[in-house]
DNA sequence: AATGAATGAGGGTTCATTCAT
DNA sequence: CATGAATGAACCCTCATTCAT
């Protein structure tokens, strides 16, 4: 199943909002614009008048400025979720599985969701107490299928690190390449993910 | 020249604060507070009334709140690229002096200096174009340092990786620390460096 | 005339509305929500959920919110005058007559237009210049009905005060029954009318 | 002890404000405005350019509107009840100080704290349910200065009604002279006060 | 009539910065 | 140097009203 079906699907659900709808094309906007300017430096009006309409027609679709902060996090946990658990279904050996995620989560940090995952990590401090406790539980079953591998590789016996460590290294590495790594350079992501893969000594 | 007198030796110099000086108390809960918090919700009477003046007497140390920022981002820069340098100085093979950067690395982000560094991480945005170009400068001397190593390291043949993209991977990877590593644990900043230094093969 | 019989004439003529229309369900609960939170603290969101319709739909029944503060005030003026005119009718001696304003006045601030006549007196400053205008020639005719009676009164030499300054206390003492006086507690509104009378000598 | 003393000891204590100061004058310009306007319709800005300043610099005497609604009302309150407190002190049999409340009364909602007052009476539902707390607690003081006289008229045989319904009889009666009432015309406060006690048959 | 998304002016409040004292 | 009242622009959000469907 193609990513993009995944995503049909979800929408299908409604578990995340259509790109095409007003919902959507704020989430789009608002992702773009916490990402460039940070969400305290971005107004409602600045993302009001980046989907073109007007700051106060925000809130028919959204109950405040930090409901659309969550809303990003959110929908982009629960897709990219929805991703790697079905790269993962393809990939047979454990070996393969860890390079799936590998590959998913570098996908989703430069691809497509590229900026909403990057606020999700630079964010973090502007969700109110109650909004944080939502998306981690949604982040918890995200490191669940990471964590499920790492465990099974270690078993095997080929995993030189403690799995736990080998993880935080790894969101660490692979959540600053947004800060450095150019799509259409002369690296690939398939190239890239090979790289990681070799220093794991796998 | 243990780290102590470095500082002091720079103290002197004015390259950084006092830190029992006015304006060396007034950086160090700047640090707390913008790591804490963030940035943009920090206000300037936050940090007034944590060092204990009124908001207004901040201005008598600083032009503007992002005046601030950039001096807490630029003073522990200099400060550890110069305990970088006197490490690098001590250590004798290439491979040690790779071992150095990186438990400097370490050290800097989850010691004393831990706050301000996470805020050079956290709020670059938060900096305007003409603070971004000056803190650039000191950055690139103090990468300079890593990429001398890592190059000679690779011309040695023993780094695996491109020494471009393995100082990206740990400059990800180390920064991540901040989040989840805990001084006083099972695991020492020791413990850490050699694990690191296991997954590079060295 | 029962009253009852006097609001069906009313409706008849057009000059109030049909509680059971939509627009006379509208002024009902317009009249609760204004008394109950305020003109200016009511959303016409409030008023059109009230209702079960949409807030849209309101500017079909009314062409703006002061239209249907116009409307309560203008709607239960003319229908207490209304009944204060036939009670009049019924009565035989002047001071009947005034007992009968007394109650009639009692009866429309405590009984089921109670909260109509609170919002005619507590939210009168909500109404634009011209709205005023127009509630006021309703005022005048509900007034002339009690300066007649008191008038008549005091040319039989048995008002001690002066008309005028009677009317204004009794306009205030009456309406502020509104705060305290239950409906159903220990003392009903004729004991209360009859207290009053005992006040005033009679 | 003249009123004017009573103000400036209540000053003294802090437990008023100066109406010279810019937190008194700003309580004087808002009594006015809440009592014009009504207090929802009253902006911060009209507040502020009233006094002559910028409409953030109310928030350095205030921390909100609604605070200075509480003020206004909570200041009136106060000192009215110290001036009641002192007129009764003067009088010495119970029909002068009946005729001292309703003197002082007739004096607070006509004289220079009548805006204040009238506010009191119509701006109630603006409070938050907080500051209602604080304010009744306030106005049961007061009112049980009036209480203790009226109960013991009752004793003496010389009250006609209930002290209870007579109370709230001269409460509605008195306030709604804000309505009506103009100082300077023929009729003095002194005058009014006597036909009151008429009434009263006192 | 009814809907409900959109409007856009205006609301209360915040906050970095200034400056007379 | 320190104060703290004052500034004024900008912020998020509300809400009566409109209008295409």
């Amino acid at each position: 199943m193609p990513d993009h079906t995944i995503q049909q699907s979800l929408i299908a659900d409604q578990r995340i909002s259509d790109p095409r709808s007003a919902r959507g094309r704020l989430l789009t906007s608002a992702a773009r614009l916490f990402r460039e300017q940070g969400y305290e430096r971005t107004t409602v009006r600045d993302l009001a008048s980046d989907v073109g309409i007007q700051s106060g027609s925000l809130f028919h679709h959204f109950r405040s400025k930090e409901d659309i902060l969550k809303a990003v996090m959110e929908e982009t946990i629960i897709l990219n979720t929805e991703i790697m658990r079905a790269a993962l279904a393809r990939a047979e050996t454990v070996r393969d599985k860890l390079r799936s995620l590998i590959a998913c989560e570098l996908e989703s940090i430069n691809g497509q969701t590229g900026e909403a995952m990057a606020v999700l990590v630079f964010e973090w401090r502007s969700l109110s107490d109650a909004s944080r406790a939502e998306i981690l539980k949604l982040r918890d079953v995200y490191e669940a299928l990471w964590m499920e591998v790492l465990s099974a590789l270690e078993e095997e016996g080929r995993l030189k690190a403690d799995p736990f460590v080998t993880r935080r290294m790894l969101t660490g590495a692979l959540s600053w390449t947004i800060t450095w790594y150019r799509p259409g350079g002369s690296m690939s992501l398939e190239d890239l993910t090979g790289e990681i893969m070799g220093m794991l000594g796998l």
